[in-house]
DNA sequence: AAATATTCTACTAAATCGATAGACTAATAG
DNA sequence: CTATTAGTCTATCGATTTAGTAGAATATTT
């Protein structure tokens, strides 16, 4: 399951992509319009902003932006930041590999070779996918 | 990620598909041979007698053993009464469906489409595969 | 300087996760 | 019928995550 995070985090960056990257866009404003808690979206939109995904400007006629255009920003390269590995297992996960403790190798866990089919699903999805898609009807 | 409880469930389903279903096995032997924390794996496989999937007998000779055949048990059922919902969100989960709180509808919602899309992607590995296929060689 | 708005630190309640301990119960062997 | 074996059940635990709150600090504009 998705977090409330990733998913507060992807709508308010499809809110942020609608209202164009011109002017700043306040917490409240995103926080009113997408029914998500105030205090918790701005540890969101701080995180980010940590990473590259959004400015902001303080004071009066402050706010949150986009500091990239909603077709570069993929929905894997968000997930990634908010949510963590996109893979199952940390044997199949191609940003944050991890050996399993439990595992003799690769090749002989039952599991690996179908959480690799998974990961490419998944990945098929999110990798192709940007916040532009999200708020253009099809 | 998948939880170490639905990843030591599958990999001792799959131990005990391949011992075959005649002879119950120790707990014992499946914890160690998988390396799978005893106690833990006990939960595990009680939980997996409750839903139908196992039976045990007591006292001495005793243990686990498969009620079905490996063929007839998908991934996907596993996978349900372990983890839970296979769905990203509980919107597009078939077997859990829940209304989000913070959408108006899920036709105005940015990720509803995105998710049903991901949901499929890996329904269709988790549906189609069974523990058998876990223990076959390709 | 006042007003506005974000930033940052710290905290909390609840839930979940992975694991452990120990008493209880059932079945079999002798 | 008793000892042994092995699953059942209850309970607890520490660590982490989740979702959210409170409030002081800081920056910007008017």
């Amino acid at each position: 399951m998705l977090s409330k995070k990733t998913k507060y985090g992807l709508k308010a960056l499809a809110y942020l992509a609608r209202k164009g990257a011109n002017q700043p866009v306040l917490i409240s404003e995103i926080s009113e319009q997408e029914r998500i808690s105030k205090k918790f979206l701005e540890a969101i939109l701080l995180q980010l902003k940590k990473n590259g995904f959004l400015g902001s400007k303080m004071g009066k006629g402050g706010g949150y932006y986009l500091l990239r255009d909603p077709e570069t920003i993929t929905i894997a390269s968000v997930y990634r930041v908010l949510e963590g590995p996109i893979a199952m297992l940390p044997c199949v996960s191609i940003n944050y590999y991890e050996k399993c403790d439990d595992c003799i190798s690769e090749e002989e866990c039952v599991l690996h070779k179908m959480m690799l089919e998974v990961r490419d699903n998944t990945l098929q999805v999110y990798e192709n996918k940007t916040i532009m898609d999200l708020i253009t009807k099809k």
